[in-house]
DNA sequence: TTCTAAAAAGCTAACCGTTAGTGTTACGGT
DNA sequence: ACCGTAACACTAACGGTTAGCTTTTTAGAA
């Protein structure tokens, strides 16, 4: 509850990120296959089962940045002005991820993410969990009053956009087509007015 | 290019079957993960390896049937009659699709898969190729006239409309209305009439 | 029929990610 | 100063997967 800055938990994230780097730096530098966890242990200077105990597999280890991802969709419609449409909310927040994962400092490790098919279905089990925070964040906002059906429907497609940008030549520009079929979708699934 | 029936290739499908009856039999009687690779090869009276140079990996010994999916939602694209529209007729289809995984003969396994992570991974894997090979068809077909981009969409919220019927208790109803979304985005990915 | 090339199946032995079991240290609160 | 516990380490194994190599079986030519 104190602002957590025990030397414990200090030595703790240290260790943490010490793994991470050490990890990235071998995976970027000969290839994520060609590296082994034992390998990657060795030179972090931990135990193999310390090293697990900080990373649930060997893909966690790549994708220790950006974890945000899934709060940051949810914040998304749940912290947007009241009167604020829920659509473009989305579709800004959604390219801001893009433009980071394009970004200059990170587009290595995305390039990577892309060549390799174990990370890549890492990956996508995320964004399936994005989807389903996201849906769940949709769903209870009353002003939306949308089905729970229609929720889930929206959550996926909102993550089909982000995925579809990502395997894009043009990523911004995808993801602006992606979302005008999304709003159709979405208005499409509008309870109906006249009671 | 004749039927296949050399002995040597009824041979080989033999033995495929018998290694997949056999896994699909222990799976369901004691647990996808209670039962390990080198018992079902034991048990099918085949070496490890032989039952690896059938089957890429554990997950697939599952979906050793209804791995046409792919080639049926193709087909539902390309050979539909000339005027037919697309959007029924891939809901049709995935209605059918949704009926086979619910049917009493096949429920089972897919309950079995449903609490299995790893077998959900791996399907959610197939679908993604799935994805791929209808955004392929949908794009070939010049009388649908849609952007790159709108077909590998449409192809993607098609699949999500499977993926969310197996994760409802009202699959069918589920189809429907995930459907009418997808219809609106159709439309509104059209290409503008007044050239 | 007999022979041969190749496909299919087998065996051994290992690699790699991951975990259970069991200590050992270092820290935080008392 | 002391105790409980969180963090880490060590060993040894398990389960999926593959490489390397040998044996059997089959298709088709001679």
């Amino acid at each position: 509850m104190t602002v957590p800055t025990g030397r414990r938990e200090r030595k703790k994230a240290a260790t943490r990120q010490k793994i991470a780097d050490t990890a990235l730096r071998l995976f970027l530098d000969r290839g994520y296959d060609a590296v082994g966890i034992r390998e990657v242990a060795a030179e972090a200077d931990v135990a193999v089962t310390t090293l697990f105990s900080h990373f649930a597999c060997k893909e966690a280890l790549v994708f220790e940045q950006g974890e945000d991802f899934e709060q940051r969709l949810a914040a998304a419609v749940t912290d947007r002005a009241p009167d604020e449409p829920l659509i473009p909310a989305l579709r800004g927040e959604i390219q801001a991820l893009v433009r980071h994962c394009t970004a200059d400092s990170t587009a290595p490790v995305w390039r990577m993410i892309d060549a390799t098919p174990a990370l890549r279905a890492y990956e996508e089990s995320m964004r399936q969990r994005c989807a389903r925070t996201l849906a769940a964040a949709i769903a209870a906002d009353p002003a939306l009053s949308r089905t729970e059906t229609a929720s889930r429907t929206i959550a996926r497609f909102v993550i089909d956009a982000y995925a579809l940008a990502r395997e894009s030549d043009a990523p911004e520009a995808t993801v602006d087509e992606v979302f005008s079929m999304i709003e159709a979708a979405w208005e499409a699934a509008a309870p109906s007015r006249r009671t």
